[in-house]
RNA sequence: GGUUUCGUGGCCGAGUGGCUAGGCGGGGGUCUGCAAAACCCUUCACAGCGGUUCGAAUCCGCUCGAAACCUCCA
């Protein structure tokens, strides 16, 4: 199909490498994915977007993908709170639920959203709380290795005889000794024989609602195990790529590295990608920071940051228009800036099968298309391969209009362009849907009043033709006039 | 304090030794009954100071400023 030179930046060496994958042509795909504790924000659309992206783009080079993407529903604990309570199990009491059926509420939450972002499901989607007796079998072996101990019916990681054999430190590029040196005193600490080590497993004090039997007594899974074991589970002791939020780099992942090389013997990953943050005010948005907008409020507009209501598709263009590894501003300018150039590329598209053929253009279609490709080769520059089709857009539009000509092949191509990047690749669809049966009577009507205004018109009666364009752009449905008559469209806004 | 990044035009964002990024906005024009759209033209730039070089926004050094991580976070 096409030359499989993929490039991406691999954290681990820090730079851009070609992607080889072990077992071509399967490839083994981790990331990350929510702490189901509440809505998803705009900040947890990147990464879904973002290795939505890599998963498309991997596939339509011509791999087999399996990708696996987590919920976690456990073991991360509350900053302020001193019993180790996690923080599902902690929103539980608040709101007198079960933790899973708090569980279970956010993550159809989060699917509703992530749909509606056009974000294709995972392959396997795992939760950490179905997956206990795995994370205590790679704590024992971690344990049987000599790279972990127990205290008090709690199983923390010994980062110092780690690193005597292995480098703790390797991924984020911190050095073990300026690590003990920093760490801050937290709850639990003095059963650590150091500040640097972290927990594999936690004892559950007695009002924690969230707790399973152990060889260690009963408790719940440290913070990183969920990871290590889960992804070995699905995707072996080595596979291809793992993913996640810059912010992850350093406990999360270079814990999830220790981890696997303890228990297996094995660096599990080939390749660390990482995406960069949403900021807001040149600030990153988290929840810890309660600057976050959710993609719910995002998508009816009712916050009050927000001057207006944003798709889905809005929110999916806005943040491939930014390089993943770049940090993305948010702000309404950038948004509407999104939405205006997003309408733009849409109605290019939709006008390509209405361009009359006729002779070759001067124009090589093919080219843009391998602009674009070389584009996401180099480490999935999306803004370049978007400004390749806005080249496009140029071409369509005057063409559309009869400045230019084009044959049917090149026409062809056009579709062809875009149906690949834009949709297949990139996974922008049109927002309006015209699948129910309403539609085709909605069509049917519009017909009827664009027939009576082009007959006002036709007799210069604009007063009446006037009136029908304001009143149907008060419904938010707005007509243009174009040299093949007149069009309409339901505005977004 | 340590680790890792970054500082691009009115805004968002690519690029990274010499060749137009792109989008949005602003200005002018073509088209149109008027609009809208489209098309064409146009404006505004690489934090500062040194250095390397025939040539630097791009490499190096310093200064200033910002962020992420070091604690749950995408």
């Amino acid at each position: 199909m096409t030359e499989k030179n993929l490039n991406i930046y691999n954290t681990l060496t820090r730079k851009k490498e070609l992607f080889e994958p072990l077992h071509p042509p399967y490839v083994g795909l981790y990331v990350c994915g929510p702490t189901v504790y509440g809505d998803a924000h705009l900040g947890h659309a990147r990464p879904a977007i973002t290795f939505d992206l890599l998963f498309r783009y991997l596939k339509h080079i011509g791999y087999k993908v399996r990708y696996v993407r987590n919920i976690t529903d456990v073991g991360h604990l509350e900053n302020d709170c001193d019993d180790g309570e996690d923080k599902i199990a902690k929103k539980a009491r608040l709101e007198k639920l079960e933790p899973m059926e708090v569980v279970q509420h956010y993550t159809t939450r989060y699917h509703q959203d992530m749909d509606a972002l056009k974000v294709i499901r995972p392959s396997i989607e795992p939760h950490a709380s179905g997956h206990i007796i795995e994370q205590i079998e790679m704590i024992e072996s971690i344990l049987d290795k000599g790279f972990a101990y127990e205290v008090n019916g709690s199983v923390y990681f010994d980062v110092v005889e780690y690193n005597k054999k292995y480098n703790y430190g390797k991924l984020s590029g911190r050095k073990l000794d300026d690590l003990i040196c920093n760490t801050r005193d937290l709850e639990g600490q003095d059963e650590k024989k150091n500040n640097a080590d972290f927990a594999l497993w936690k004892k559950a004090s007695p009002n924690h609602i969230m707790r399973w039997k152990s060889p260690w007594g009963e408790g719940f899974p440290g913070w990183h195990i969920e990871c290590s074991a889960m992804s070995k589970k699905y995707l072996g002791e080595k596979f291809d790529i793992h993913g996640g939020g810059m912010d992850l780099l350093f406990p999360h992942h270079e814990c999830e590295i220790a981890q696997s090389v303890a228990a297996t013997g094995n660096e599990a990953v080939n390749y660390w990608v990482h995406n960069n943050m949403i900021t807001i005010n040149g600030q990153k948005m988290g929840k810890s920071l309660d600057n976050f907008i959710t993609l719910r409020e995002f998508f009816n507009g009712n916050h009050k940051a927000l001057k207006k209501e944003y798709s889905p598709m809005t929110l999916r263009f806005f943040i491939l228009q930014a390089h993943y590894r770049s940090t993305l501003d948010f702000s309404n300018e950038a948004l509407i800036a999104a939405e205006k150039g997003l309408e733009r590329l849409m109605e290019a598209k939709n006008k390509i099968e209405k361009i009359e053929p006729g002779k070759k253009g001067n124009v090589s279609i093919d080219q843009i298309k391998n602009k674009c490709y070389d584009a996401l080769n180099d480490d999935l520059n999306t803004p370049i391969a978007i400004s390749h089709l806005f080249d496009a857009v140029k071409i369509i539009n005057s063409a559309f209009d009869k400045k230019t000509s084009l044959d049917k092949s090149q026409i062809d191509e056009l579709s062809n362009l875009f149906n690949i990047f834009l949709n297949d690749i990139f996974g922008i669809e049109s927002s309006q849907q015209a699948d129910s049966s309403d539609d085709n009577k909605v069509e049917e009507l519009m017909d009827v009043i664009l027939e009576v205004r082009k007959n006002a018109r036709e007799k210069k009666d604009f007063q009446i033709s006037d009136y029908i364009r304001d009143k149907l752009n008060e419904l938010n449905i707005e007509i243009k006039d174009t040299k093949e008559g007149a069009s309409w469209s339901i505005k977004k806004s």
